[in-house]
Order: structure tokens, then sequence, then C-alpha cells
DNA sequence: CATGTGCGTAAGTCATGACTTACCGTAAGC
DNA sequence: GCTTACGGTAAGTCATGACTTACGCACATG
């Protein structure tokens, strides 16, 4: 998987609201798939196809015990995209820095 | 819009891959539709219509140039996900340390 | 060992999103 | 003033994604 296949499936991740609330729910600590689908609005299923897009995309960590299978955030999960917003918006940054500066520096010279 | 309304519409803007081009594209500089078009495997309409999107989640700034429009990336655009992001995985990390902590000193007592 | 529990996946349904072509309003150029 | 250029939106098509119920496998319990 590349780089920006690995940005690709985390920003498709968490454009759905359904998984951001699963994200929510696991701040609180790793919990099972049952107690995870109790607290939300759609089946137990379907949280479980959300949370095998999650965890392919890197955002959660899966502990076996037993029958169940505890899903927790993986701390290192959202490091990818971090570094990839800040590559995206930096320049824009940088570039807003520089234009205000040459538009000081205009005024300054027209005067 | 809320704040949670518009990390939603920020996130499904960066979940299309074609929008992600477009944002690519702009780091260079603002420019028209035209000119961003042609670089892209869609039509124009289909370039408007993303723009529509990534504008609308406050990602572009749009200055009007006679019968142009330029499209900027939004300097300030990213902050709301980032601290969304911070806010959300900020805790994970946090937990993880402790976590790592509390096993050294079980190890220690242990011991 | 039989039964119950947990959960991932298959299959189907339906809404949504990404694209297209066509059209129209506004500004620019001659 | 007419023609050209720019670009947003309408309307339609089609693929995709989110959900459902049903099923089956693995583990736990009595």
């Amino acid at each position: 998987m590349t780089y920006a296949h690995a940005i690709d499936e985390t920003l498709i991740a968490l454009a759905d609201p359904t998984r951001r609330a699963i994200l929510q729910r696991l701040r609180t600590g790793a919990m099972p798939v049952g107690i995870l689908a109790e607290g939300l609005p759609v089946s137990r299923p379907a949280v479980s196809q959300h949370l095998r897009i999650l965890t392919d995309a890197g955002l959660l960590i899966v502990t076996p015990q037993g029958n169940r299978r505890l899903y927790g955030l993986a701390p290192a999960g959202m490091n990818g995209l971090r570094a990839y917003l800040d590559d995206l918006w930096g320049d824009a940054l940088a570039a807003f820095a520089q234009a205000a500066h040459d538009l000081s520096k205009d005024d300054t010279h027209d005067t």
C-alpha cells in the first residue's frame, strides 16, 4: 500500500459520521463490538463493517479475547494524515505570509 | 453551521481523489477554473462542482476577476480539521503513554 | 457434548455521489 | 452591438456506499 493510498483510506474512513461516532466512543478505551454497537443507531453487522474499514485504514488495533475482539484507537493511526495535511497546507500558509510581506514592501515602496 | 458540521464538510471534501488533486494543483497558486480543469481527467463542470464543495468546506477562497474566478487555498482552511484530529487522537496518545508508564511501574513492582 | 454467545461476512435494497451534456448569465474583446 | 470566453447550474445516468437480515464459524459455558 502506497502512502497516497493510505491517506485515501484514512480520509474516506473519516468522511462517514457513523465511523466518526465509533472513534469518539473508543476514546474512552477499547471495547468489543457488541458494547460498541449498543450506543450506535445502526445494527451490529453495520458496526462490524465500519470497524473493518477503520482497521484497514490503520486507525484501530484489534485485540482478540476469546470469542470477543476488542477494538481500540491505534496511537499512531493519525500520523500519516497529519503529515499529509501539514505538507498540503504548509505551502499555503507560507505563501500567505510571503504575500503579506510583499504587500507590505510594495506599500512602503509606493509611498 | 456548527463546528461538527464544518468538520463533516471538510472530511467529506477531502475524501474524494479528484478534489485532493485540485488542492494539489492549487499549491502552486490561485488559478481559474479553465486552467485548473485542463490538468484534470474530468470535465470543466465537474471541476466547478468540486470547487463548490471545497469552497463551502472553507478550504478555498475565490477571487473574481472579470468573467474569471481565481480559486486559491484558504490559509486557515485546515485549522478546524487539525484541531479536531488533535482532540480526537490526543487522548489515544496520552492513554498509550500512560499505559506504557503503568506497565513499567508494574514490571518494576513485580520484579 | 450440546447449547449459547460473539462477530465477520454474504446477499440484497436503496439512497447518494461523481460524472456527463446542455443551457444560460455575465464579462471581455473587436 | 455582436461575438467570444468564462463558468455555474440543471438534468440525467450509473457506480458506489451504508444499511438491513440471514447465515455460519469460533469460542465460552454448563
